[in-house]
RNA sequence: GUCCCCGUGGCGCAAUGGACAGCGCGUCUGGCUUCGAACCAGAGGGUUGUGAGUUCGAGUCUCACCGGGGACUCCA
């Protein structure tokens, strides 16, 4: 298990020796160091692999030209095996470059880190939750849901990878009237199956799953439940066919190659008197208010009081007055204080951007440090056919669902996908577009530089060549070859940006760009010859080609897709 | 009316407050009898919606405006 200080961090930390030993040295004034010394990565050759604007900040507080102080810093900056070249640019930066034979080195070790190579120590051991999806049970997963699949799953991996532990959980919300309704509907439809007329519910499902689980109903239970009691059958119903829907919603998520550690039943808050135990806590704080017959969750950062318990005036059963907020309110104190998650990261639908600041302010009124709560607001994804937007919901008829999707054009393409854009922007998902365009997807891009490897490797194999055989990574010389190996020396700067930033999307960026760097080393060196002379050349190039491999399979597998050996 | 997200070449999108704004699709040109052409090389295409401000430095931060999407129920 390889674990790795990202560069920028390693040249970061240089600075800061130089910026000290500037003042001891006298050849600037004493000042404070600041917290943060930013380092990026260049854009441009020129300017090396990594510079820092640092200097241009101290500008002011040392009343000094900025390149005067970089100067000075310069000087001071110690010695590295891995650092070729500081140099000083206008108006003040500190440009490095890394040592390429230092690079060409690294080529052996990232190869040995095997699927490790990337990870990073900032979790440091802390636990952490993800909740994803958590979609209602009453009908089967959308392709909006997909998109929280695939972020809530990758965030986890990419969490996982900067050494967090992390626990996939997913939300069931089989509390209240859903189950009811559910099961109504159930009912109406296995009914007519039998030539009875019982009523449609108001509130009920009329698509058409509903109809086919009535018929499952039919063949398992017979008529039994035409000669029970309504209510009873009702209920039965509902728990039996949320059950059956679960069931559905795990299959399809395997399909996109998403897995939860936990299903965690919102019935149960309820059930082990969390909840009431909650609710008392909020009363002994002054949290809660009592008036037009509901009880309320009143706190100073909200501007309107929050129903948590409505007023039996406006609904009859007991049991479906606790509204959603109520539960989540349970259920964040389960997470962060029964179950003591240093950090619970919610990801949500933007539609519900609104829920925050109550979730927030319930944390606060329960003593619990809102920093723990993290949120992710994805956009939504509008699905598009024929050039028409398809309108989904579950208590509606039209629907597209994932499985359809999945067997269409398979999860690798669905996962790229949702997965390139920030979570930031909305997402118009034209189905006829992306059957058609499914060959042209990018994420074949990425997976094609694999297959491509592992052809060459296969070629390698036939000449006669035994890929265990350590390669001299002194003969990676070409600057085809070290620009492929700094691109996989980023990786650990990638997971790092992607984790603190909550952005999973920049490992689609970082894939891309490796995949293009290893065509460009393909193009450029011939990796596998038999003539005699070149022996040597080919097993250290064959070394390369092998690290890439891995770092490319690693890249997709955070992503949940597949590192093909052909396609 | 209040709140959230977006506005970047023809289209779809990247870009941690840093230097000359990148990539894919599409368009044009060229490259396979030697490791996989689902690839590569080159060309054309930009006042980052508009206007102010903060900063040594703004696509990025602040404010106003314009345009698009979403949320503001004792819904789930």
């Amino acid at each position: 298990m390889t674990i790795s200080v990202p560069l920028r961090e390693q040249i970061a930390a240089l600075i800061r020796v130089g910026l000290q030993d500037a003042q001891t040295s006298g050849a600037l004034p004493a000042f404070d160091l600041p917290e943060i010394i930013s380092v990026d990565q260049s854009r441009h050759e020129a300017h090396g692999d990594y510079a820092s604007p640092v200097c241009m900040g101290l500008s002011r507080v040392l009343h000094r030209a900025p390149l005067q102080i970089a100067q000075a810093v310069a000087q001071s900056i110690p010695a590295a095996d891995f650092i070729a070249q500081v140099e000083v640019a206008p108006p003040g930066y500190l440009n490095f470059t890394l040592a390429n034979a230092w690079v060409a080195r690294q080529t052996p070790i990232i190869l040995a880190a095997g699927e490790s190579w990337g990870n990073v120590a900032l979790g440091s051991g802390q636990r952490v939750q993800v909740e994803f999806v958590s979609a209602n049970p009453t009908g089967p997963i959308t392709i909006g849901s997909a998109r929280n699949a695939v972020i809530g799953d990758t965030l986890a991996a990419v969490l996982e990878a900067a050494g967090y532990t992390v626990e996939r959980e997913y939300y069931v919300n089989d509390g209240g009237s859903k189950v009811r309704n559910f099961g109504a509907s159930i009912l109406a439809r296995y009914a007519h199956l039998f030539g009875v007329d019982v009523p449609f519910p108001e509130q009920g499902y009329p698509a058409t799953y509903v109809t086919e689980l009535a018929q499952r109903a039919q063949a398992e239970f017979g008529a039994r439940y035409l000669t029970q009691d309504r209510d009873a059958a009702i209920h039965a119903l509902g728990v039996w066919g949320i059950a059956r829907i679960l069931d559905g919603v795990r299959d399809d998520l395997a399909q996109l190659r998403v897995h939860f550690d936990t299903w965690f039943s919102e019935k149960s808050l309820y059930e082990s008197g969390l909840f009431d135990a909650m609710l008392a806590k909020l009363r002994d704080g002054g949290y809660i208010l009592e008036y037009g017959g509901a009880t309320w969750f009143h706190h100073p950062d909200l501007e309107k009081d929050a129903v948590l318990i409505r007023s039996p005036q406006v609904v009859p059963t007991p049991e479906d007055r606790p509204t959603y907020l109520a539960s989540d309110i349970a259920y964040l104190w389960n997470k962060v204080v029964l179950r003591g998650f240093d950090k619970a990261i919610y990801v949500w639908g933007a539609d519900h951007h609104g829920d925050v600041p109550r979730v927030q302010a319930a944390a606060k009124a329960l003593g619990v440090d809102v920093n723990r709560l993290v949120f992710i607001l994805y956009q939504m994804v509008t699905l598009l056919r024929g050039g028409q937007e398809v309108r989904m919901s579950k208590s509606s008829g039209e629907f597209v669902t994932l499985r359809e999707l999945v067997d269409e054009i398979g999860p690798d393409p669905i996962r790229f996908m949702l997965l390139t854009r920030t979570v930031d922007v909305t997402i118009d998902f034209d189905l006829d577009l992306a059957v058609e365009q499914s060959d042209r997807n990018p994420v074949y891009y990425v997976q094609y530089a694999h297959t491509r490897i592992a052809g060459v490797l296969r070629k390698a194999v036939e000449a006669g060549y035994a890929l265990d055989v350590p390669g001299d990574p002194t003969l990676l010389t070409h600057p085809s070859e070290l620009a492929l190996v700094r691109k996989m020396l980023a990786l650990p700067e990638i997971i790092t940006l992607a984790a603190t930033a909550m952005a999973p999307h920049s490992l689609t960026v970082y894939a891309t760009e490796l995949a293009a760097l290893f065509h460009a080393f393909y193009r450029d060196c011939r990796i596998v010859s038999t003539a005699p002379e070149e022996v040597a050349l080919t097993q250290a190039r064959l070394m390369l080609a092998r690290a890439a491999q891995h770092v490319l399979a690693r890249v997709l597998h955070l992503m949940g897709m597949d590192a093909p050996e052909r396609m």
